[in-house]
RNA sequence: GGAUCUAUAGUGUAGCGGUUUAUCACGUCUCCCUGUCACGGAGAAGACCACGGGUUCGAAUCCCGUUAGAUCCGCCA
């Protein structure tokens, strides 16, 4: 037996017992003819008291890996930030598994190394007892969803990974066939089209903590590889699986970090870029848009003839707002393609601002008065062709003026459904895509509308947001083949083209398909949430960069030619293509 | 594909045209220390200031380029 107790458990109680503890030398505290080692674990820390010479001997050092064997006895003096802070380990021998090199950064949770740094050392890195925890949620979201879905009778199977890859949505990761020369699968972005088969080959309940790769631009909150707690369901309505996401959530949170998380409530997308100018509402704050394009028709400022104009008032807040930060918010708005934002700070009944003496005093009269504006307020003002775009724009403002003037607060969870989109957008060219993917059902009131006005279709899609986070989204999916090939039809696939991208799938739905549908929940958001990250390395044991480069193992990497022959693709010079 | 920011001992920082032999903290090393727990005290070592050009009498400092990283827009059905 190498150990009889970890790092965080021995206690008072434990005193006169011989054990004996593995784990890290975290901090070394020589007095000369006494010293106290901190020994870590990832269950915490126990105080060793060592001989000098026993000590000197070993010569030893941070980080070393070491097994200590003595007798608890009680502190001359405790220390109450130390679960184990009332005893010490009294250590009668040592024995090192393993030295260590100087570690590049001290192993601490309030390091402040750079990523760059953490992610070459990232076994160093995990060692911290915050990376610890974060890892430790993540496994807890897991089991806790797999506990509360198999309570709720579902089954969980693994679908391939090695796919047919389909030219919709995301770029897909591709691994060359080596048997098919010039072939290739395909990484899942999604096991989408195999739950639909599995709901088909009457699963009824279907889940899976499914793998899913997307070759796109990384952000602070994507990875190009990720996890999704995947489900389907049959003979269901979007209620009954809004119950399931609704129950999951909210007991992954109790179990997980204890939180009571309130019922969800349900948003319209219209109104959420309506009022919050995005598809992801943080509803922690007020603070909404508010369309004022009426009050300012007409008003004299040409700049604001046939546009649409958004104002965001923030209340009691310009005296606070420099020129500096004004251009700031420019900046910021400018990043969604508006030309601009004015700030009119409202002052002894008055607005002020470089723009209002283009302005009628009748349109000013009639702004201030429908958004109620008082002294010290200011609106900040976009006005564009594009509605959506305005809307955008004041949404990113609305979250930074949130956050700058401390509206949120992180230990409220606000959780809404957000349904009702759009089944079709337009493309610059007039034609019709699927907002979602072309199996989405619409919702059953707009069916005709299918016939008349696509652009009137609203999905069954519905968004599942925390906190300004989108953590699953979903739909229903269509089972009436005439309603899969009229939505074929409006976004202009032909036959060919719906056989050689899913034909496998096509021909299934002629076979007697339940109304079904599901979801997916993005692991690494949810355990941000959970974490209260806003990073999404932080809950990613192995992480890669925002360029898709995994530091610790320089990956990818460059293969041989002879691996690349066999496969019998060509490397063109500076470019890697088919590698994966 | 585009925008912004960043790069200085092992780590994190200061400096922002000339008092620099480059600041400070942590860490490291040596010595002292019997109750520490952010131990304390004395001392020491450690940096081609990311790389390549340019401006200048003079560049860590200003300019251009490159590389690397971060954040965002596009993208992510």
């Amino acid at each position: 037996m190498l150990r009889t107790h970890n790092c965080g458990e021995l206690r008072l109680e434990n005193v006169g017992e011989e054990v004996i503890l593995c784990g890290w030398v975290d901090t070394i505290r020589n007095l000369g003819s006494l010293v106290f080692v901190d020994l870590r674990d990832k269950y915490g820390l126990t105080q060793l008291n060592i001989d000098p010479k026993l000590f000197e001997n070993l010569a030893i050092k941070n980080e070393y890996c070491i097994q200590v064997k003595g007798v608890v006895r009680k502190r001359q003096e405790i220390n109450p930030h130390l679960p184990t802070g009332e005893i010490e380990l009294a250590v009668s021998n040592i024995t090192v598994f393993s030295k260590s090199k100087l570690p590049p950064f001290e192993i601490k949770d309030d390091t402040n190394a750079l990523e760059d740094t953490r992610m070459e050392y990232r076994y160093l890195d995990l060692r911290r007892p915050i990376m610890q925890r974060y890892m430790k949620i993540r496994s807890d979201l897991s089991r806790y969803a797999r506990e509360y879905l198999y309570q709720n009778d579902f089954q969980e199977i693994d679908t391939p990974t090695l796919i047919k890859s389909t030219p919709e949505g995301a770029r897909d990761f591709l691994v060359p066939s080596r048997i098919y020369k010039g072939c290739f699968y395909a990484l899942p972005q999604s096991p989408q089209l195999y739950k639909q088969l599995l709901m088909i080959a009457g699963t009824d309940r279907y889940f899976q903590l499914a793998h899913c790769y997307r070759d796109e631009d990384q952000r602070a909150d994507r990875q190009p590889e990720f996890m999704q707690i995947d489900c389907e369901m049959s003979f269901v309505d979007r209620d009954d699986v809004l119950k399931i996401i609704e129950g999951l959530l909210k007991y992954v949170f109790k179990k997980t970090i204890d939180v009571d998380l309130p019922d969800f409530v349900r948003m319209d997308y219209s109104y959420a870029i309506d009022k919050y100018g995005c598809d992801k509402p943080d509803m922690r704050f007020e603070m909404l848009l508010n369309d004022v394009t009426d009050s300012l028709q007409n008003c004299g400022f040409k700049a604001y003839d046939g546009k649409t104009i958004i104002a965001l008032k923030v209340d009691d807040y310009a005296d606070k707002v420099s020129r500096k930060h004004q251009d700031a918010d420019n900046l910021l708005a400018k990043k969604y393609r508006v030309f601009g934002v004015s700030h009119l700070k409202y002052e002894n009944g008055q607005f002020v601002s470089s723009i209002v003496k283009n302005i009628n005093q009748e349109n000013l009269e009639k702004l201030a008065a429908r958004l109620d504006v008082k002294d010290n307020d200011l609106l900040i003002i976009c006005a564009d062709s594009d509605a959506t775009r305005a809307k955008s724009a004041l949404g990113a403002l609305r979250l930074a003026y949130g956050k700058e003037m401390g509206l949120i607060d992180k230990n409220v969870y606000k959780p809404l459904f957000l349904i009702n989109w759009p089944m079709f957008e337009k493309t610059a060219e007039g034609n019709y895509e699927c907002l979602s993917n072309p199996f989405t059902r619409p919702v059953d009131e707009d069916l005709p509308f299918l016939e008349t006005d696509p652009s009137k279709v609203r999905s069954t899609s519905y968004d599942t947001v925390i906190n300004g986070v989108e953590l699953s989204s979903g739909a229903l999916r269509i089972h009436d083949s005439d309603v899969q090939k009229k939505v074929f039809e409006i976004i202009g696939l032909s036959d060919e083209d719906i056989e050689t991208r899913f034909g496998f799938l096509v021909k299934a739905l002629q076979y007697g398909v339940p109304p079904e549908g599901g979801f997916g929940i993005g692991v690494e958001r949810l355990a941000m949430e959970l974490a209260k990250t806003d990073n999404v390395r932080d809950v990613v044991a192995f992480p890669k960069n925002l360029k898709g480069f995994e530091p610790l193992s320089s990956c990818p990497s460059k293969v041989p030619e002879a691996d690349t022959d066999v496969l019998g693709l060509k490397i063109v010079e500076d470019e890697q293509n088919g590698q994966s």
